[in-house]
DNA sequence: AGCGTGTTTTTTATCTGCAATCGCCGCTGA
DNA sequence: TCAGCGGCGATTGCAGATAAAAAACACGCT
């Protein structure tokens, strides 16, 4: 059952004098939430959190209030605001809205990406398949994010890009980590260098199916970890 | 320049007595933007607003943070909160990323809808089509909007559907009811017979296409309206 | 008149407090 | 022993008060 959690790394809360307290917790918060720092179910006490931060709770509460619309957190009445767990079935739909926006994107980006955006994702690019080569996964990792970002970016529409990042932080809330042996970084290189080609070549038609079959096959990939270790 | 706005139906708010306040207020000012009660741009004034509800600020402000999120409205640090303007470039972004969503949907829509769902889908079209015959735009207007949140219920993928509205929402910020004259309707009936036909016959090839071009036309639909009335 | 500046007023940002609600725990009686 | 039921502490919901910022205003100067 959800019990209350107090994050270890108690700090106070740090933010530029000029910025809304509000959007700080928010982001705070996010933070703490996707890295696990909160573990999903866990529940947030208003008051405790509040007290850690040095802040009011009305202030906690608001921040936490936009939490709720990103799919983050659920809110239940008088019960308090609880790390939002993502069931299997809806960790598959968000793969799957994730594949369209990234189809979507891929197309754009085809059309509209500039000779400076394409070298800096083909610098990228070189620089994921150097961390591969060096087996260093978790630098991978973060490097992934960034391309994944740049990529959306690159499509030059901003509602498209926020909605995408919206759906993977929701998705790390489903078990932390899949992506992981250095069999699965190369499949996902070679995924990355297929894009890249389309976007090079400036065809939406290639660029489309590479990136949405990039994200299917994230899917996948996670369908099959999980059935090689069905329960934890 | 935006001026704070009072609406005019100043009714103090009605809820269920479990339903939660914060919740109640929200639902309420997103309707008020929606129907364009407060016109885009406009300012929200927190005592007026929270005076006219007989509520207090504070719930009052936290409805409004999830508003932001939603993309109903903007927050302007110390200045306040003013009903989002959606430019023509973002009402184009808007468009593209909505295409993207109707896509995906079609393709889960042909796979997954039921007999029964067909059927409802059918008999909205007839009564659709009725509306047109009567020249009863408004109504027509409403019984869009269901058929569509029907279509993206059928597509059994919450978040895809919660999406896509969150997006049809944003877009009625954009200069008030393009879909006008009933040429444009038998277009639109048009498109929506297709829709069927590729759901009907379980064809997710054809759905998605269909689908995603209707959304694409209401775009290309606006901007000729737009350039038929350049500015106003 | 136009402009800069000090002052008042309005509005927002944040905090504190009280009331309502929930969950837990121990009691009671079968 | 255990299901039902108050009572009580913990926690949330909501309101109002205070502090801080911005806007509106008014004045005097050029």
């Amino acid at each position: 059952m959800p019990r209350t959690v107090i994050a270890d790394n108690a700090a106070p809360l740090e933010r530029a004098p000029t910025e809304p307290l509000v959007e700080a917790i928010g982001q705070r918060v996010e933070r703490m939430i996707i890295n696990g720092e909160i573990p999903a179910g866990g529940k947030l006490n208003e008051y405790a959190l509040a007290q850690q931060f040095q802040v009011s709770r009305t202030a906690l509460r608001e921040a936490v209030r936009t939490l709720e619309r990103s799919g983050l957190v659920t809110i239940l009445p008088n019960r308090g605001v609880f790390v939002r767990r993502v069931s299997l079935k809806e960790a598959l739909d968000l793969f799957d809205v994730r594949a369209g926006l990234a189809r979507t994107a891929g197309r754009l980006i085809a059309a509209r990406a500039t000779d400076a955006q394409i070298a800096d994702l083909t610098s990228l690019h070189a620089t994921m398949i150097a961390a591969w080569e060096a087996r260093d996964v978790s630098r991978y990792y973060a490097l992934n994010q960034t391309f994944h970002s740049l990529l959306m970016a690159c499509s030059g529409n901003e509602r498209l890009a926020s909605l995408y990042e919206m759906l993977s932080n929701e998705l790390h809330l489903f078990r932390r980590r899949n992506l992981g042996n250095s069999a699965q970084l190369e499949v996902s290189i070679q995924d990355h260098a297929k894009i890249l080609d389309g976007i090079t070549a400036h065809d939406p038609g290639k660029t489309e199916r590479a990136f949405e079959r990039h994200i299917l096959m994230g899917k996948q990939r996670m369908l099959d970890t999980l059935s090689a270790q069905p329960e934890e």
